[in-house]
DNA sequence: TGCGTTATTGTAAACGTTTACAATCGTGCT
DNA sequence: AGCACGATTGTAAACGTTTACAATAACGCA
C-alpha cells in the first residue's frame, strides 16, 4: 500500500504522469473531467506523494529548525508556541535542537542547514562556534537565519533578529526596586556565556550606577539560569555580610529557586527580601508570593521570529535585517515591597 | 558554493560518482590511495552531500515525530530530554508536533508517516482521529510507531508502548491520602478525552471504593489540564457544601493551580486542605507547601520509548510489541496531612 | 609467463517527482 | 471547411544519490 507511485496512478486513470501531478498541484491546468478521474483513481490506489521525492526536487523540506538552551523553560515554550503557530500557517514543521547537553550541535546545525536538510534556523540561543561556521561559509550573509530573544553576537551582527530591549527592560526592573525605596539591590545573573544575561547585567548596573547606588562585592553572582543554581546563589546572597533588600534575578525560573530559598532562610517575601524577575512565564503569578517581573510578548516574538525567517527563505537576502525591537512591560504583583529598614 | 555535486568531486578527483560515493560510505571498499584523492578533492570543493537526494535514495530521512499534548507542560519536556538523547546517540532528529489547538493535526500526522517524511513516531498523546487513520492503513501493524505515557485505546493496542502503571500510582495517591486519614476525598481529572487521565480517575475509584469511602457529587471535576481550568475547578470544590479535605490533581501543573486557589479562598494547605499531585515535574519541590506527588521516571520513559522506536524501525514488525512498564514512586513532601477534624 | 582469483573501479539504471517543450485537441472565426 | 489560436495533454529530461553488475586492475601461484 504504501509503494503506489504516481506511475499507478496514471496508469489507472489513463493519462500521463505529468497530467497527474499537474492535477494535485496545478488543477487549474487541467481540464475538469481528467482531474476527477485522476481523483478517482488516487482514491482507488490510496496513493500519497512522496514526500522524500518532492523534497529532493523542489530543493525543500518545509521544516525549520529552532535552536534553543533549553526546551524544558516556560519562556522558551511560550515563544515556540508563536513560532509553531506561524509555522503552521505557512506550512511548516519545527524541528527543534537544543544546545544545552552537547557542544557537537553547532557544527551538526551548520551542517544541516548547508545540506538543506531544513529550509531555515531560528536562533533562540547562542550558539558561539556557530558563529564562525556559519560566517565561514561565502554567502553566509544569505542564509536563511533569524535570531530571536538573544541580542545578537558580533559575528551575527548581519542577520535579522526580534527581541526586546533587554538593557532597557533590566534597568526598569532595578529602577522599579529603587522607586521602592531599596538600596541594597543584588542581581542573579544566568550564565556566563550567555550574552542575553550579559545585557540584563549591563541594565542592572546602568540603574544603579544612575541612581549613585553602589554595588558590593558578591552581590551579583550567577545563578546558572536553573532553579538549583538560584537557590545556591541565594544563599549565598542571605548569608552576605551586607545582606541585600532586594534581587533582581535574569529570569523566572531562577526567581522561583530565589524565592524558595529566601523562605528556607527563614525570612519572608517581600517583608525582608524584595525579589524581581524577568519573562512572565506562566507559572509567575501562582509563586508565593505572586512574581513581580518583566514580561516579554514570548508568542508574538515566536510568531514575528517566524514570518521572517519565511521572508528571507522567499525572498532571499533582499528583505531587511535591521532588528526587530518588541516592548516588555513591567509586571507587578506581589513579590516587591518598600523595605523594613 | 552550496551547488557543488558529487560530480564536480569526481571531475575533480580523476575517478566516477560511484568512487566517491563509496570512499565517503563504504571507505573499506576503496583504495587507500583514491580515498585520499576524493577526500582532497571534496575539502577543496567543499562539497558536502545533498541530504535531501540521499533521503530520497535511501528511503530514509532520520527524523522521527513526537507527537505531545503540549510543549509547555514540564513533564513532556522531561520525557522529551529522554527522547532527544536516546535520539542523538542514535543519529536521529527529532521533529515536534502539538495536538492541543488544532484538530488537524491527526490527519497529517497520518499523512506524514505514509509518506515517510520521517521514519517513524512516537506518541504521547492519544489522537483519536488517528487511531482510525492508521488502522485503515492495511499493514497498520508495521508502522514505526511506538506509544509513551499515555495508556493505549484499543485501535492502538497493537503498538509498543512504554508507561507506568497509572492505575495503580493513582491508587498509591489516594490510599495515602486515606492513610493520612482523609474521608473527604475529590479528584480533579484532565481532559475528558485523555485516556491517561482516565486511568488516573479509575485508580482513585478504585482506591475510595476499596476504602468503602463514598464519592459525593461534584467531587470529581475536569481541570482540562491547566493552571487555569485546576483553579476553577478548586472554586467550585471550595464552596462545595461537603467541602473535601483532600483533593487529588491527576497532574502537576493543576496541583500548582489547586494550591494556590485554595489559599485564594483563605484556607491553607495541608492545615486545612491537602493537595497530592502527579508527576512529580521540576517546580514541585518549590511550590508552597512542596508538593507530595507521584513520580514518574520521565527521562527514563522518553529513553525507553525511543529506543523501542529505533528497534522497529531497523527490524520491522518482529520487534515485540508488549507494553513496558516502568516504575513509578510516591515523593512525600508537604501538602499533605492529617485532616483537622 | 600465464592463469585464476580477488580487489578495485566504472557504467548505467533507478528512486518518484516536477517541468520545459512539443504535440495534440478543441473552439471560434472567416 | 479551413485556419489560427489557446487550452490541454504527453514526452522526456532532470534533480543527486546509491548500487547491481560489468569491466578492469592487481596479485599470487604454478
Amino acid at each position: 500500500m504504501p509503494n503506489v507511485s504516481i506511475k499507478e496512478v496514471a496508469r489507472l486513470a489513463d493519462v500521463s504522469i505529468a497530467t497527474v501531478s499537474r492535477s494535485i498541484n496545478n488543477p487549474e491546468q487541467v481540464t475538469e473531467k481528467t482531474r476527477l478521474k485522476v481523483q478517482d483513481a488516487i482514491a482507488k490506489t490510496g496513493y500519497s506523494p512522496n514526500k522524500l521525492a518532492q523534497n529532493f526536487r523542489r530543493g525543500r523540506t518545509n521544516m525549520v529548525m529552532v535552536v534553543l538552551p533549553s526546551v524544558g523553560d516556560p519562556f522558551f515554550t511560550a515563544v515556540m508556541k508563536g513560532i509553531r503557530a506561524a509555522a503552521r500557517n505557512k506550512g511548516y514543521s519545527v524541528v527543534i535542537e537544543e544546545t544545552q547537553l552537547n557542544t557537537l550541535t553547532a557544527d551538526e546545525i551548520g551542517a544541516m542547514l548547508v545540506s538543506n536538510q531544513t529550509d531555515g534556523i531560528i536562533l533562540l540561543a547562542s550558539v558561539s562556534p556557530f558563529g564562525t561556521e556559519i560566517s565561514s561559509a561565502k554567502s553566509h550573509r544569505q542564509l536563511p537565519i533569524v535570531i530571536g530573544c538573544e541580542t545578537i553576537s558580533p559575528e551575527l551582527a548581519d542577520f535579522p533578529s526580534v527581541h526586546i530591549d533587554n538593557i532597557a527592560a533590566a534597568k526598569e526592573a532595578t529602577n522599579y526596586l529603587i522607586s521602592q525605596g531599596h538600596k541594597r539591590i543584588a542581581m542573579i545573573y544566568g550564565q556566563e556565556s550567555s550574552l542575553l544575561t550579559k545585557d540584563r547585567e549591563l541594565g542592572y548596573r546602568a540603574a544603579m550606577k544612575q541612581a549613585k547606588l553602589p554595588i558590593a562585592d558578591g552581590w551579583v553572582v550567577e545563578g546558572e539560569l536553573t532553579i538549583a543554581g538560584a537557590r545556591k546563589a541565594t544563599r549565598n546572597l542571605m548569608s552576605h555580610n551586607d545582606r541585600p533588600t532586594a534581587i533582581f534575578c535574569a529570569n523566572d525560573e531562577m526567581a522561583i529557586g530565589c524565592l524558595h530559598e529566601v523562605k528556607s532562610a527563614g525570612l519572608s517575601v517581600p517583608e525582608d527580601v524584595s525579589v524581581i524577575g524577568f519573562d512572565d512565564i506562566r507559572y509567575a503569578e501562582v509563586t508565593d508570593p505572586p512574581l513581580t517581573t518583566i514580561s516579554q510578548p514570548a508568542e508574538e516574538i515566536g510568531e514575528r521570529v517566524m514570518y521572517r525567517l519565511c521572508r528571507r527563505i522567499d525572498a532571499g537576502n533582499g528583505t531587511s535585517s535591521a532588528p526587530e525591537i518588541v516592548p516588555h512591560k513591567l509586571v507587578i504583583r506581589q513579590s516587591v515591597a518598600k523595605p523594613a529598614n
